[in-house]
DNA sequence: ATTCTGACA
DNA sequence: TGTCAGAA
């Protein structure tokens, strides 16, 4: 599991890790307000991302490209990412694995419509959902 | 030169 | 979310 040790090994530096995702450093510290990434800070209070931060911002911008807010990205990426152990038996390709698709995308959105939906609670989706019943 | 935090004409 | 200030 050295793998794991190098993809979590503190790197870059705000800048590089912008460049790197196309996220403003607004962006990158608020999802770091909301526990998205864990940069680890060194020296002059400088934060130092790792390959999986950086990996888990990329994530973080293809679904809020999708138009998911907080709520639904905190969702998606605990319920992708928490699951360390795949209970999955038969193995495909690892990497389309954790890909999120817009099927269960769809899903999410329904469950949280028939729950929290009418009293008012935050919901995963901010704005238009035509766009998502396409 | 870079990044950090807090705040909002 | 952008952006500006004032401080590391």
């Amino acid at each position: 599991m050295s793998d794991e040790v190098r993809r979590s090994m503190p790197l870059f530096p705000m800048g590089i890790v912008q460049s790197l995702t196309d996220l403003s450093a607004r962006q990158i510290r608020y999802y770091e307000k909301h526990q998205l990434v864990n940069p680890v800070r060194s020296n002059g209070n400088q934060r130092l991302f790792s390959f999986n931060d950086v990996d888990r911002l990329l994530e973080i911008k293809a679904l809020i490209e999708k138009g998911v807010n907080m709520a639904g990205i905190k969702q998606v990426l605990t319920l992708t990412h928490q699951p360390e152990n795949e209970p999955y038996s038969g193995d495909q390709m690892e990497e389309v694995h954790n890909e999120l698709t817009d099927k269960e995308l769809r899903r999410m959105l329904q469950r949280e419509l028939f729950t929290a939906g009418r009293q008012g609670k935050a919901s995963i989706r901010q704005g238009e959902l035509s766009r998502f019943f396409h």
